[in-house]
DNA sequence: TGACAATGAATGAACGTTCATTCATCTTCC
DNA sequence: GGAAGATGAATGAACGTTCATTCATTGTCA
């Protein structure tokens, strides 16, 4: 019931902790992940953990939180680029490889795997799909690239097959540690997905020369 | 060490256990499932799960040891279509809606998220993609449709984007068990699926008109 | 300034529970 | 009778969570 206080002090641990628990979802996952994993990569006691978070799921809760807020911060730099294909190469970047790509890639298939059957997660994973989807359709019909291009797809359509994309080349990666280096795979990724994005904002009709 | 016997009658239970695994993991996921909730859900005692199958680990390997051959059959059905896109079609479909598409989508994610982390189901899920995948680009690289329409993309760069949507969208599909019905949501991922691959396929610098 | 009181962050052993696994026992069927 | 199938109570390890306790820091007063 009680909320554990969060002040200035507290915002650090907060973080150092949910830090150390990404590290342990992103490794064992989140229920083979114990208070004990978290307290020992944290360096602090499992007691400790606690006080800042009611308990186990409070701490997944505020990891899903974390990862809307990083999502929104991206999708308003990725505003502010001045083509859609600038704007979708940031996100898509972004999205799958920024910081440690092996973690948040394990870790954000864990999250969804974990929001198929947790009623309070699922919410906010939805909740950041929505916001992420909402803000590229947005990029997309104000896109002048967009106008011409139709194919029969609406932004909508548009805008779910490129967050498909992302989160199918997501999920293909966590199989993939040992094949090429992430940085590798990054590069490969972003040049397929690239032609994809000229292939569906090419004027349709246009001759297309290689 | 000793494999359980595998013969005629034992088959039978087998199935009916990893068919009662498959509702359980899809329901509540790999580690919160207990083997007496696969033994309930199965109608069996617990006890009987272990003359079949010698540990919890060993449930899961046959769980996607069984995905594997399904993919594989549908491999197989796909090949016989008549055109790339017939094919594609079977292969879209079966992957991700045929029998129950709740279960399926939660479980593969699941699969997934497991993958990342547990070196045995990892190698099965990639020897799984890696025979999916090349098998789609075996279809691609022979079918006529695929000669002209290069977009810079090779066969193993379609391949990709290919699964990569299809995977992408059954991760989506996982966080919207209530705007819309399964069905619905089928009719339009494979709706806007087809369109992307006509336009991945359309011969290059033809003139499209909607 | 120095002695003392109060605070609350931090600890980690202990608790109750759950779970995978085992095995003595019972049933079935030839 | 006995071999194989099936049971579920028992076991012990591991887990999330609690809480009595410690102790560095801060506040108070002479």
């Amino acid at each position: 019931m009680s909320q554990p206080q969060i002040d200035s002090s507290n915002g650090d641990r907060r973080s150092q902790i949910l830090e150390a628990a990404l590290v342990c979802f992103a490794k064992r996952g989140f229920h083979q992940t114990s208070m004990h994993d978290i307290s020992g990569e944290a360096g602090i006691s499992v007691g400790l953990i606690y006080r800042y978070f009611e308990n186990k799921e409070a701490v997944i809760s505020a990891m899903a939180d974390r990862h809307k807020k990083e999502i929104t911060e991206m999708l308003e730099r990725a505003r502010q680029a001045p083509s859609l294909l600038e704007s979708l190469e940031i996100l898509f970047t972004a999205h799958c490889c920024e910081d440690a790509p092996q973690f948040v890639s394990a870790f954000v298939v864990d999250l969804y795997a974990e929001a198929s059957r947790n009623p309070h997660v699922a919410d906010l994973t939805r909740d950041v799909l929505e916001t992420a989807m909402a803000g590229v359709r947005n990029l997309i019909a104000r896109a002048p690239e967009a106008q011409n291009a139709a194919h029969g797809l609406t932004p909508d359509d548009l805008a779910e097959l490129i967050f498909a994309v992302a989160r199918g080349m997501l999920m293909l990666d966590v199989l993939r540690p040992q094949e090429m280096t992430a940085a590798e795979r990054r590069t490969r990724q972003l040049e397929v997905t690239r032609r994809l994005w000229r292939l569906l904002f090419k004027p349709e009709g246009e001759l297309a020369y290689a």
